[in-house]
DNA sequence: TCTGGGGTCCTAGGACCC
DNA sequence: TCTGGGGTCCTAGGACCC
């Protein structure tokens, strides 16, 4: 038998801008821009979610039902600095620790009794530690699963501590929408509903049989959750266990729909910039590019090439994602947003002739230089030639005349 | 002026190879 | 002249998560 903590910090983002801002704290405060801007919730505090303002909903609606509420923008840098002083507190209690987002981590507690004492216990001095040490609060899930100890902690919110003892999942789980099961969202739940599923416990009546036919692979994954077991899907592996990315993205909503080439274009090199540099940060050499484009009418199409040697370097990454935007663009059709999607790591720097060796070390010893530039000077430092192409960067409420400012000067 | 951005995993079809 | 499988890679799309 394990013991698994599922830790989630409560409206993590909401709660590191109030340590920025103090006045913020007790107020309706949404995470993720403008009122009057293209975007959604990032997150919202409780106060706002009073209103039924949550997050993933588009900024507008979140205004039309909370307009008192203070919009600000995210800070990535702020939440990635505050999700390793979470990680290091989590650290302090086990060595078998595995952020699964910014946010939530899961910790093998299996055999710490001796140091923190049964379970509860150990989980209140965590959260106490947590608040001490970041300001933060979180919620603490305990279960004899991973799965278990998701769902619990997400039970104990906001701020609480929840410890589902062993042999009681099956009470725990009977009683929940199938909705509260990680990984079964709208369109999952919408097809349970439909044949009369609606809570864990019809779930775990059916005969797993039943579902692998209904749902593949997946339904029988979908058999296990409803029984509270971890096996397949995200709750694989062992704890710990980090592997590094799979894929490096970037993508831009357009502030309004655009059929300019030549401003796509840039966007397109800046795009590619950002995963370069991301890649080169990584040490990682992508074989496969991807292009992302979305239409006005939200229709969305991805276009991959791959090669047989790796890059890293955003000139060719921009090649790659050009040839394959002038392939699959229709001229003239306005665009909502663009991405470029970088995958498939190889090892670098093999199997390539002298001369374009010699011209792709050069173009590595430059980007280091860039690469350092940005970090003094910032991200706009620097940047593409292709990039400039459009001649005026994307009108913005810091830029409504959507000139070149003096940070885009190169 | 409804619908972000960065990810993971799964499915399914076609190419290609043995 | 009729018609195997299995395996892997590539590509496109979609569900889902935070």
């Amino acid at each position: 038998m394990r013991t698994y903590f599922h830790v989630d910090m409560d409206a993590f983002f909401v709660s590191v801008e109030e340590l920025y801002e103090p006045s913020l704290v007790g107020k309706p405060v949404v995470v993720g821009g403008r009122p009057d801007e293209r975007g959604v919730v990032s997150a919202a505090s409780y106060a706002a979610r009073k209103f039924g303002v949550h997050s993933a909903m588009p900024l507008r609606t979140a205004y039309k039902l909370c307009p008192q509420a203070i919009f600000v923008d995210g800070h990535p840098e702020r939440y990635r600095e505050y999700s390793h002083k979470v990680f290091d507190v989590l650290r302090e209690f086990s060595p078998l620790v595995e952020m699964a987002s910014i946010d939530e981590a899961y910790l093998d507690m299996t055999g710490t009794e001796r140091l923190h004492g049964p379970p509860l216990r150990a989980a209140h001095l965590l959260h106490g530690r947590m608040k001490q040490a970041t300001g933060l609060n979180c919620s603490v899930g305990i279960a004899s699963s991973r799965l278990v100890a998701k769902i619990s902690s997400d039970q104990a919110k906001p701020n609480g501590v929840l410890w589902v003892v062993p042999g009681s999942e099956a009470a725990f789980l009977a009683p929940l929408d199938v909705r509260k099961v990680p990984g079964v969202g709208k369109v999952t739940e919408a097809n349970l509903n439909a044949r009369g599923i609606r809570k864990v416990e019809d779930l775990a009546r059916l005969d797993e049989g039943f579902l692998e036919q209904k749902f593949g692979k997946w339904g029988l994954a979908l058999a296990g959750k409803a029984r509270g077991l971890d096996a397949g899907g995200w709750f694989d592996g062992e704890i710990g266990e980090d592997e590094g990315p799979k894929s490096i993205s970037h993508e831009h909503t357009f502030s309004r729909d655009t059929a300019d080439a030549g401003q796509i274009e840039a966007t397109l090199a800046r795009l590619c910039e950002m995963v370069g540099r991301r890649l080169r940060e990584h040490g990682l050499h992508a074989r496969t590019v991807q292009l992302k484009l979305r239409y006005s009418d939200f229709s969305t199409i991805t276009r991959a090439h791959s090669v047989e040697r790796g890059t890293q370097v955003d000139t060719e990454l921009f090649e790659e994602a050009r040839e394959l935007f002038r392939r699959n663009w229709k001229a003239g059709r306005a665009v909502r947003l663009i991405g470029v999607h970088a995958s498939s790591w190889v090892e670098g720097g093999e199997q390539m002739d002298l001369l374009n060796e010699a011209r792709h070390e050069k173009w590595e010893q430059a980007l280091a230089a860039v690469d350092r530039l940005r970090t003094r000077f910032g991200e706009s430092a620097v940047s593409l030639a292709a990039g400039m192409k459009g001649k005026f960067r994307e009108r913005t409420h810091e830029n409504p005349a959507g000139l070149p400012g003096k940070k885009d000067r190169s």
